[in-house]
DNA sequence: GTTACGCCTTCCAGTTACTGGAAGGTCAAG
DNA sequence: CTTGACCTTCCAGTAACTGGAAGGCGTAAC
């Protein structure tokens, strides 16, 4: 089938299949024409990667998960271990989020917002406040 | 004085903080020999830069808190206003991941990680299961 | 004097994962 | 034969840096 259709198949827009094609992921076959002509099979790793990434996989762990899901002789563990990897990365990335969402929150609350000019959000940026 | 010491006083890398001045958020002087001479303002400016992105504002939305910064007839609402556009950034983009997170936790947890090839992780990233 | 070292300069390229657009070929319908 | 929807490749841009090369400047030791 023509990449169009892949891509209303798999979700994702044309321009990324042709990206992931270039970043060596998937390699559709070409009819005389030049078209590309991808298989069942080929949106079906598509659609596995549209997922991954959907979940934040980085496009490398994507490849290995990939290679994975089309090893028959694959152990769990291996999947497992990618899986928790980026599952501390995302945890550790939410943690630091939430630090600098308190902080900004209390910068925030601080701040009267009216028509003077005195602003605790630009002290606490300035650095000119006794805790910092 | 030096871009070195304006980097070590501000905490910035020289790097970016040549940067910054590429996207004019910063116009040091220059001495005679090419040097750029940087004030003890700038360094404020450069500090209030570092803050400011740590806390995951975007470059454009730094270069408006510099100018509200320096505007001495500032209020304060502009500010709140920028602010808590960008708390509520935030707030999504944490909301987004702790989705994320739940998701893959999930999978993770299904998961025995033994040396079989039967995977959740990978079945759920395939679209095999029901609920998907 | 020159050598060494650490600073400084500019410019170019690479990072991540796409996204937009231009220029042009293909195909089916009317 | 033209229109419109496809498809192709290639180039450039995004955010915010980061690394490296090639070369100039400043000072101190030998």
């Amino acid at each position: 089938m023509n990449i169009g259709d892949a891509a209303r198949k798999s979700g994702l827009p044309t321009k990324t299949i042709r990206y992931y094609e270039d970043r060596k992921l998937i390699a559709p076959t070409r009819r005389e024409n030049g078209y590309r002509d991808y298989s069942i099979q080929d949106v079906h790793k598509l659609a596995f990667l549209h997922r991954a990434r959907s979940l934040g996989f980085p496009l490398e762990t994507c490849r290995q998960l990939l290679s994975l899901y089309e090893d028959q002789g694959r152990a769990s563990a291996d999947v497992k271990q990618l899986a928790n990897g980026h599952l501390r990365e995302i945890d550790s990335k939410i943690a630091e989020m939430k630090d600098l969402r308190d902080t900004l929150h209390a910068l925030v609350k601080a701040c009267h917002g009216d028509q003077r000019p005195d602003c605790p959000i630009l002290n606490g940026l300035s650095g000119t406040e006794r805790d910092e």
